[in-house]
DNA sequence: TGACGATCATACCGATCGGTATGTATCCTA
DNA sequence: TAGGATACATACCGATCGGTATGATCGTCA
């Protein structure tokens, strides 16, 4: 196994675990011993547990991104833009009946506020999702999609929030049908799409298979 | 300390440990220090930490309860009532800096999927807060507040997702400011509140101090 | 008064936690 | 080909985890 192989395998059996569960139950034992690798070897890569917690939201954001830059890729109209986040929120975190919710959008419930630079990763994440949620409103509303202007700023938090509220649901009661239908509904309202464009765009966005779609 | 003093004083200790950080991080041991018995009678009283857990969710709703009743009082109209639901959502988990969010509306995140029991204890404390946004979605309904009528049940959902999206959010960033602004606009954009109405009401409800407030 | 159950207090259990010390095999470079 | 850095593996550390076994203290009622 290269370097980097190992490396990745860590980062990507933590997140497959702690989505799983949590970041306190995860112990650094039992990641180790799902990706095979010795605690030697983890400690060689990453100096904690938190800072491994850490490069995996790097690498968590570094997939994710690619994702959403293809979601709200300038040949997508805004409405498309917007059904196709629905759709990668569904696809790749619901699907799975064992995974629920996300992670990251977890996460900050399950930390401890004691670990400065854990939820300084996590800001940062959450701060990400709200310029590409900020994105898509400037681009609904420039393209005479919703009903009237706002704060968009605060409409990109108010996205974000709902969007956490959901996945975190998920966790909680995995009903699949109600989250797909709950997904649209709440975000179609909270932006203000006029209502002759609800549920009118097909997504244009399908999910493909990779390391981190494999582990859920 | 009689036998009621104890008993409660281990639960609301570890609501507020809980509420600080998460059930996984809050051991026994620490519970029983900051409540000031020792673990005899922790074990006395409760047969496992997850038992206490569930313990102190249904003490939790009993005190939360009131306070709903009272919110939701029919004394009030459906506007002040909604305005009552922020306020209390706002005073009770945000006016004090050092905690963050809720810890039953967190909890579900926080706790791995295994447990049973405490999963169930979780789920019904969310359909009971559900049950009372659907009698608040009902009330604004049938006083012409709202723009539109849907499925009820599903609003009430949408209600509890961005209710619990906003509080885990003020987890990870405590900014008051921010939080007293995005509840109100996106639970009436949630609802689909006329806008004529939006703002217009000061609530009726006060936070009184009680044995959960000062927990937080 | 004596027996008994309720309410604890103390001491301890094996398991597991995050983390470390040290040894070793491999590889690159000089 | 010597030597040092890299990439691990193994064994172990003290601390803490949830939980238990046992005994002391108390009020209660026969």
């Amino acid at each position: 196994m290269s370097v980097n192989e190992t490396r990745e395998k860590l980062l990507e059996t933590a997140l497959a675990l702690i989505w799983q569960s949590n970041y306190s139950v995860v112990g650094v034992n039992e990641i180790c011993k799902q990706a095979g690798v010795t605690k030697g070897a983890f400690y060689h890569h990453f100096e904690s547990k938190a800072n491994l917690f850490c490069e995996a939201t790097a690498y968590y954001w570094q997939v994710v991104k690619q994702d959403l830059d293809a979601i709200f890729s300038p040949v997508n109209s805004p409405l498309e833009q917007l059904e196709n986040l629905i759709q990668f929120l569904f696809k790749s975190k619901l699907s799975d009946e064992r995974v629920r919710g996300c992670p990251f959008f977890n996460a900050g419930a399950q930390i401890g506020t004691d670990d400065e630079q854990v939820i300084e990763a996590l800001q940062h994440l959450s701060q990400m999702a709200i310029t590409y949620n900020l994105a898509l409103i400037k681009a609904l509303d420039a393209g005479d999609y919703l009903e009237r202007s706002g704060d968009m700023q605060q409409q990109a938090r108010l996205m974000y929030h709902y969007i956490h509220g959901v996945m975190s649901y998920a966790y909680v009661q995995p009903d699949v049908d109600t989250i797909r239908k709950d997904l649209p509904e709440g975000l179609y309202r909270l932006l203000g799409v006029k209502q002759a464009y609800w549920f009118t765009v097909s997504p244009t966005w399908e999910a493909e298979p990779s390391a981190l779609k494999q582990m859920a």
